[in-house]
DNA sequence: TTTCGACCAATTTGGTTTATTGGTCAAAGG
DNA sequence: CCTTTGACCAATAAACCAAATTGGTCGAAA
């Protein structure tokens, strides 16, 4: 993706590690500019000679976090080869990624309450991202004649669906501390969707 | 159900009606027990001997809604005969009570976001509602031969990920103005999670 | 049994002052 | 030319306080 150009500077690395640990520590809100430069033993000024705003820098800690983890789920997902299989493990790394973000990151639970704007953008490339990837399983499942014949608007409705199921979820088990799913529920579930409960 | 003893007396109907007109004009926290003793010509006190707080006036409000609501939803499923077509009823006549509810009742998109604990119990109770419902459409398709053996805790299991899904989307729906569902792309929906995508 | 007014504690509101913070800029260093 | 900085500003947040509201209680009246 074009957003690895955010880290090719190795300034903007060591501004997005110094920002990252404190946004973990104490969220968006109460981490100040100051404050990250201070972490990195720079002046305040010199944050703005490369990110425009506080905003951008905290999009971009969390983007590059996000990126991380669709690459290994991407990864995880090329290593199948039915769709039924591919779409189970996309199912099951993306919830096994939440839940363990779920403790990791429980500060940012407040922001994204208080301050959901700031996800705004966040969300939105994370939702085309896995409607994609969630397509191609599709695409790929059809020239297998594993999965029916769908048109395109089909399949873009249905990769939404799925996309709002998994969000949905993922929110439950980040959000509530007590909804848990095993990895063989989360098998059922995928294979599930995928298969209908028709007989 | 137990809870239309709610309205059994006449004054409780008096009360919840128009504390409903004033919670819908001005939303929870700028209506206040005053405002609702006013409109109906009594004193706050008064207020009191029906209701022990102004939170269970605007649950029993809300409950009565949602009641009503289901029963629609009920009656609907009832006349369908087979359990996809008792789901697909389902889904369609849920999301689109919710997108009318998101134009009436928008002034709860406030409440929702900042006095989200309100809606804790209504929310409990409507989950275990649907999640009823559905489990219900599957027993029936089980004992009709038209959906497949499942143990109870995958019954259960696929019904709580229908209702994450219905509330993902309905939540869409009321919180996005762009999100519009025709009612055949809800057909398409519900089927194709009842019938999978495999071909 | 039902209603009410007086009453209370707690919270909210309105307004003011002070401190902090995000962001700009011209100048200086390298 | 690229990078860094401290001084600076406007805007927001925090701290504070007095006055007004508000949720809820209670004894008494109807």
């Amino acid at each position: 993706m074009s957003n690895s150009q955010i880290v090719k500077d190795p300034i903007r690395e060591e501004i997005l590690n110094g920002a990252r640990e404190l946004f973990e520590r104490f969220g968006f809100k109460k981490t100040t500019m100051e404050d990250i430069a201070r972490q990195i033993g720079k002046s305040k000024s010199a944050l703005y000679y490369y990110y425009k705003t506080k905003e951008e820098i905290f999009e971009a800690v969390i983007l590059n976090d996000i990126e991380a983890s669709q690459a290994k789920v991407a990864d995880a997902v090329k290593k199948e080869s039915s769709a039924l299989s591919k779409f189970r493990v996309l199912f099951t790394s993306l919830l096994e990624d939440v839940k363990y973000k779920a403790n990791k990151f429980s500060i940012f639970k407040t922001d994204l309450y208080e301050n959901h704007f700031l996800f705004e953008n966040i969300v939105k490339k994370r939702d085309s991202y896995i409607e994609e990837l969630i397509k191609d399983i599709l695409i790929l499942g059809i020239s297998q004649q594993e999965v029916k014949m769908m048109n395109n608007a089909e399949m873009s409705l249905w990769a939404k669906m799925m996309n709002i199921t998994l969000k949905g979820t993922a929110n439950k088990i980040f959000l509530e501390d007590e909804f848990n799913l095993t990895n063989s529920q989360l098998v059922f579930i995928a294979d599930t969707y995928f298969n209908g409960v028709r007989s």
